[in-house]
DNA sequence: GTAGATCGGCAACTCAAGCT
DNA sequence: AGCTTGAGTTGCCGATCTAC
């Protein structure tokens, strides 16, 4: 412990305040508001200081990013115990959709922003004891798996790709999302619906326990798993094919 | 009415100089 | 010596003007 020690510690703690000052912009007025000049303005340093820690305004934005993606990864981790795996993809994407939702505009940053974002999101924020790949495979690993064990019990065709149907459903939980943040007079029904009428469609109504430890009304009638378009692809033996938009 | 030129404001970024 | 700053440069973008 030294001179040293203790410069670095406060050039971390500087950094942290200025990760800190701009979140709490973004947060508050969007990206689109997020100024070098209101930064520094917020941490009581001249804008030439912030470029001591941080190149440029985009590399700020790719540091919250990683924060944020990492957040989202974090609200994912205890739903990875979840043993059945449509109940563990179902509540997955509740949490994803949740996430867009009370985390808008820094969903809006990691996926709607700046393709180079997404890709300092998806590549940058690792999770603890993660260390041989990116966050980006961490949580869609969570999605092949899950799918991989549903076709593994005859729940998606015998021939589907669990990674081509994991980008088609992360594709459609993103739309859900951006759509419900973009565009007023969506959706109409709760989001909460909207997600549980995606999973309905995609693997067919789940069995009454299921929908029962989902927290969910318990239907009186039959579960009628036939109709989905997965099981109806099944029973043509043909590629999978996300709901077209 | 439209396209191009000009202007002004704003923000990112740089640098020389002062401060501790 | 290293850190911080104010002033300055550069570039972008929207508003306004002007010629056709």
């Amino acid at each position: 412990m030294g001179i040293a020690d203790r410069k670095n510690r406060e050039k971390q703690a500087l950094r942290e305040r200025i990760l800190g000052a701009a979140r709490r912009i973004v947060m508050r007025d969007g990206f689109a508001a997020l100024s070098m000049r209101k930064i520094a303005d917020a941490i009581e340093y001249s804008p030439a200081t912030l470029y001591l820690h941080f190149a440029s305004r985009d590399e700020i934005a790719r540091a919250l990013c990683e924060e944020g993606y990492a957040q989202l990864l974090g609200s994912f981790a205890p739903l990875a115990q979840i043993a059945d795996p449509r109940e563990r993809l179902h509540a997955l994407a509740h949490a994803y959709v949740g996430f867009g939702r009370e985390h808008a505009q820094t969903y809006r940053l990691i996926f709607m922003e700046n393709p180079s974002y997404t890709g300092a999101a998806l590549g940058g924020a690792k999770k603890e004891g993660e260390a041989d790949d990116d966050a980006g495979d961490a949580a869609f690993r969570l999605l092949t798996d899950a799918l991989a064990a549903l076709k593994a019990d005859g729940r998606v065709p015998a021939d589907a790709d669990p990674a081509t149907w994991a980008e088609a459903l992360w594709a459609t939980l993103h739309g859900i999302v951006a759509l419900s943040l973009t565009c007023p007079v969506f959706p109409h029904a709760p989001l909460e619906t909207i997600v549980d009428t995606t999973f309905d469609a995609w693997f067919g109504a789940p069995s009454a326990p299921a929908r029962a430890r989902g927290g969910k009304p318990v239907d009186a009638g039959p579960a009628a798993p036939a109709a989905s378009p997965a099981t109806r692809a099944a029973a043509r033996s043909r590629k999978p094919k996300a709901p077209s938009s």
